[in-house]
DNA sequence: GCTGAAGGTTGATCGAAATCAGGGCTTAGG
DNA sequence: CCTAAGCCCTGATTTCGATCAACCTTCAGC
């Protein structure tokens, strides 16, 4: 296949041209002419894992497209208590339209690169592109469904559901698949033990114990201590305790 | 179900005149045409406490304002066990643009009062108002949040601090009190406590111990198993455990 | 090389909340 | 009246996951 710029991809930015946010994202919603505008104010960046996203004097006031890694989002205790309450992956957008109260934390849990965008250039295509606002709320609304997953996940399954099903969630997300209902999976954890255990509400040694027992029964296979095979998901969605049954 | 016009109202429907979701709910963004548009395809509906709304014939592929009463969106798995994901008072918008994959449950915890609108005529409004579409997303971030808020206290709060946090959110929310900052306030709690329970993912019997416990302390009162005081709101926050610090 | 820090695993013990069980109060209905 | 069903409270016991502690591996820096 070849890329070319010729007069069907006129006015789209060749930044943007393979840019997966425009497809999936929420670029995806602007016209040719829209888009050229707001690529004109982005800028792209690489960030370390480890680095704080939000509360970073340099990423503050801007909104970003995820471009690759995985961003989390987290929110604590004054007494050190934390809480993962979001994990965001390519083609997700980052930051909130409108100031929040709430105090959220994000951070590069991997690597990550960055497209970003000055507050001002975001609000302004808020007020000149329905099709945009509309785009954001589909996120929004995808991020209840998940945060709403989470907890029942939070609350009502027991520790071994908690890991099989945060496996299960980050094997449909990054797992190298092209089938999306694909019987196996191998997959890269974006995260630490202790990461792990943020986020579904239990210690890293709970989290280390649990991961032991699916190896230890076959469930999953495990190299470098990141590096996780699944070879049957549906051995695997077996260990997430009851799907969500709309009762009858 | 026909509704007059008043000219003295500015094209304002009667029903609308007084209607809380027209100051601070989602007809707020519409203009006065637009609202009378919607207005006449709306009709009212009171519900009996325990009443499904998803899942219930006649109220399937409609979209409500809440006008009173507390509406309880759960989710629950196969083997019964249930989790309340979310509670909307007055004078929340319940129902969710685009269809969702999500089974959500929804279900009147008190005894609520509804104004409904067919689906068609809501994705009308969308279309036709952007400003509209842009309340939608104000109202999904901010139960984004709230979500997000529950699932610290879902993952990281001890029972005696979940049910501190329940108290102080009802109390919040429909606690008698002009001042958002009261020092004290006074409720009926919205729910029975086995509603509680999955609401903080815990036992019946652990919310009743804590209640107890509450209430030997004196931080509240109750009457009637309900009605709740509450003397001292800061006294009642210091058992939340700590509120959300963004770090430093 | 050595050293220390960070991440991970495993074992022993402890404790908070679940589970099991019983009993009280209120309300609806025969 | 009596009975049964909800809802709520409390006590006894159990259990799951937290906590405490030790040890391993890897890796960066001296």
């Amino acid at each position: 296949m070849t890329l070319r710029q010729d007069i069907h991809s006129s006015g789209i930015p060749v930044l943007c041209l393979s840019c997966e946010a425009r497809h999936r994202g929420v670029c995806g919603a602007l016209e040719p002419d829209h888009l050229a505008q707001l690529a004109k104010t982005s800028s792209r960046h690489n960030i370390e894992p480890g680095v704080e996203l939000i509360g970073d004097a340099e990423a503050v006031d801007c909104y970003s497209n995820v471009l690759s890694g995985v961003v989390k989002l987290t929110k604590s205790l004054s007494d050190g208590r934390q809480q993962i309450v979001g994990l965001q992956f390519a083609p997700d957008f980052l930051g909130r339209p409108f100031k929040m109260k709430s105090a959220i934390n994000a951070e590069a849990a991997t690597a990550v690169s960055l497209c970003s965008f000055p507050r001002a250039a975001i609000e302004r295509m808020m007020k000149e592109s329905p099709e945009f606002v509309h785009r954001l709320l589909k996120q929004a609304l995808n991020e209840l469904d998940e945060a709403r997953e989470w907890m029942v996940t939070l609350g009502r399954k027991t520790a071994p559901e908690k890991v099989a099903s945060f496996l299960l969630m980050i094997a449909r997300n990054i797992g190298s698949s092209v089938d999306p209902a694909a019987r196996s999976a191998c997959f890269e954890l974006p995260m630490t033990r202790a990461d792990i255990s943020d986020f579904l509400g239990i210690t890293n040694e709970t989290v280390s114990r649990q991961l032991t027992s699916l190896r230890m029964d076959g469930v999953i296979r495990i190299e470098n201590n990141r590096r996780v095979t699944v070879d049957s998901m549906s051995r695997l969605e077996r260990r997430c305790g009851g799907r969500g049954a709309t009762a009858v």
